[in-house]
DNA sequence: AACAATACTTGTAAAATGCAAGTGATTTTG
DNA sequence: CAAAATCACTTGCATTTTACAAGTATTGTT
């Protein structure tokens, strides 16, 4: 059995963020969310990085105890959950993004990100920007 | 003993920063360089979260591998080694101020953060720059 | 010379993670 | 409509990582 509340370190900002998202996995699933339009437990399974199942399990418990996701029905299929970002998840976007653009400049990436990193070079605020109002829509749905 | 080279998991800039990055620990250390004037071991040990020093060893030669800290002798003491920035380390700097705004939004932090952040949102832009122009500096010294 | 400070290393216990298999509820297929 | 497949997990166990306590080697101080 998982803790229900997290302990926090101190009251530093990053190690509070830390406490949270500082794992080698939940990001990656925000990321799903956030850029890639997978939203459903098996989506996430075939994220390419091959995530373990109980760990998954594990880190959309967290993410939702911690208010960054929510977990609805399926709109489709009794049989699937579908998960959301919360504002609080959205909000987490815009560090996505620089950390996206980090690690372009200093390591060999997909193709599909160095396109990306150079929209963000174009007109950052923009890009976030119709990025977030795009999941915000979604949270209508 | 520790491997030497990271495997990355996937081509996606998120996925290899959180190979390198992706823990409790790291990016604490890469705050106390960049916002807190702190660069000898016993500064880092004494941050704030107890980090315990086989970890902090541990992670010291990890963000040096990784090219994001450099060791030098320190200029006062030869019991000292003194640890920098390099420029992919202060390059995180956007990415750290962005999960410090997250952070103060949604979480009970320190009043100075506060404050800090109060600073971004006025001119995010100019005090980011700041920050950065001043650990460039410190690197010619 | 003795004591303290600094930067670690070592040993071991505790916790987190990874892997394989299993479960129970739906949904699809023959 | 019964059997197989899909989906979202849970469980058990081995491996890896982390935490805590103690020890060590070099340098600095008195």
């Amino acid at each position: 059995m998982r803790k229900k509340n997290i302990e926090y370190r101190s009251s530093c900002p990053i190690s509070t963020a830390l406490d949270i998202i500082g794992d080698k996995w939940s990001l990656l699933i925000i990321r799903d969310l956030a850029f890639k339009g997978k939203n459903t437990y098996g989506d996430f399974l075939n994220g390419g990085e091959k995530i373990a199942t109980n760990i998954l399990a594990d880190r959309l418990m967290l993410l939702e105890m911690a208010g960054i996701i929510t977990k609805h029905p399926h709109p489709e299929s009794k049989a699937k959950h579908l998960y959301k970002l919360t504002p609080k998840g959205i909000d987490l976007v815009p560090a996505l993004v620089e950390i996206i653009s980090w690690s372009e400049k200093y390591h060999e990436v997909h193709p599909y990100a160095k396109q990306f990193v150079k929209q963000l070079k174009n007109n950052k605020e923009a890009v976030v920007k119709q990025i977030i109002e795009g999941l915000k829509k979604d949270s209508f749905n």
